[in-house]
DNA sequence: AAGTACCTCAACCGCATTGGG
DNA sequence: GCCCAATGCGGTTGAGGTACT
């Protein structure tokens, strides 16, 4: 790949933005739009490559940007999705108005990392180090062979499927039992509606991006040939129908862009905003965050010192 | 008050992915 | 289907600020 760096050419400026160059940027963007980053330096008179004036723009410039400290819901938000997705700062951040990848991930990296840390707490995969006994066989038990691997990757998707079987069930079931004596699907979920947690945040785009992960990268990483299957072959009916539940904070066209196949659905109690999809994953009970207790033994998620030590002064 | 250590975060770097020709 | 430019993303760096001795 012998593509030559983006600021390869000489005399563009480097290092931070003066308010001067900020200013011309921003004028710039309001006036014309960003269009191509690439140009963009030069129309605006700019001695900074594209990329640069990309990133000054997304994390720092934007008008939508929300600056001052994390509150104790967003480090909450942070911690239950980087258990979820990992280190995927951008899939993190759209669920975080305001919010930028970039200082998320500062963020994770300066606070939150060290947190868990002195919890005892892997970062990385959130759960006690100790790597014999992490048999995190989730409460339900369909963690066995998920929790085998070691790597955060294969972890998280293993702890997504596990859940989400789980979830499946348990709507089944409550499905055969409830639609046996009412036909109203509105007023079903509306009698239970904490029933599909999972099921919700699977089909939004956080479970998106999960379902979105090559097969052959997962096969690479479970090496053994694990029991956990590739959640984008065996949810494929349940995605079929409820897909439509993607969208994100970054605009509703840009999520039905990219998954136009999935809006002609619209059979949907569960097509509601991601917002209050993933409101319902925020405001899952502890209890049952079954698919997380493997992870974080006898820890709660969210214990005191987590969420309290979030108004404490940082160390 | 001065020196040092530590912390934060804006910005850079380089790889991966996407999309147009 | 291939190539290449453009863009997106995550990891890392380092300057500046703050706390500590």
């Amino acid at each position: 790949m012998g593509r030559a760096p983006c600021c390869e050419k000489q005399g563009l400026k480097k290092g931070p933005w003066s308010p001067e160059e900020d200013e011309i940027l921003v004028q710039y963007i309001n006036k014309n739009g960003h269009g191509s980053w690439r140009s963009l330096p030069k129309l605006a008179g700019l001695l900074r490559c594209g990329k640069s004036c990309r990133l000054r723009w997304t994390n720092y410039l934007r008008p939508d940007i929300k600056r001052g400290p994390f509150t104790p819901d967003e480090e909450k938000t942070i911690i239950q999705f980087h258990g979820i997705l990992g280190n995927r700062w951008s899939s993190i951040a759209s669920q975080l108005p305001g919010r930028t990848d970039n200082e998320i991930k500062n963020f994770w990296n300066t606070h939150l990392k060290k947190r868990l840390v002195r919890m005892g707490l892997d970062p990385a995969t959130h759960a006690p180090p100790s790597p014999s006994s992490a048999p995190a066989a989730a409460a339900g038990g369909g963690g066995g062979g998920a929790t085998s691997s070691s790597l955060p990757s294969t972890r998280h998707m293993a702890q997504w499927e596990s859940a989400r079987l789980e979830a499946e069930a348990r709507l089944s079931r409550e499905s055969l039992l409830f639609f046996s004596t009412q036909s109203d699907a509105a007023a079903a979920a509306a009698a239970k509606p904490e029933s599909d947690y999972f099921l919700r945040m699977w089909n939004s785009d956080v479970g998106e991006s999960f379902r979105k992960i090559p097969a052959a990268a997962v096969k690479a990483e479970e090496g053994e040939g694990e029991a956990a299957s590739s959640p984008a072959t065996s949810s494929t009916a349940m995605a079929a129908t409820a897909a439509s539940t993607v969208t994100s904070e970054r605009g509703g066209s840009e999520a039905e862009a990219a998954h136009p196949e999935s809006d002609s659905s619209s059979s949907n109690e569960m097509d509601e905003s991601s917002e209050s999809s993933l409101q319902l994953l925020l405001d899952f009970p502890a209890d049952d965050m079954g698919f997380f207790q493997g992870q974080v033994g006898n820890f709660p998620l969210f214990s005191d010192e987590l969420t309290v030590s979030s108004s404490i002064k940082y160390e």
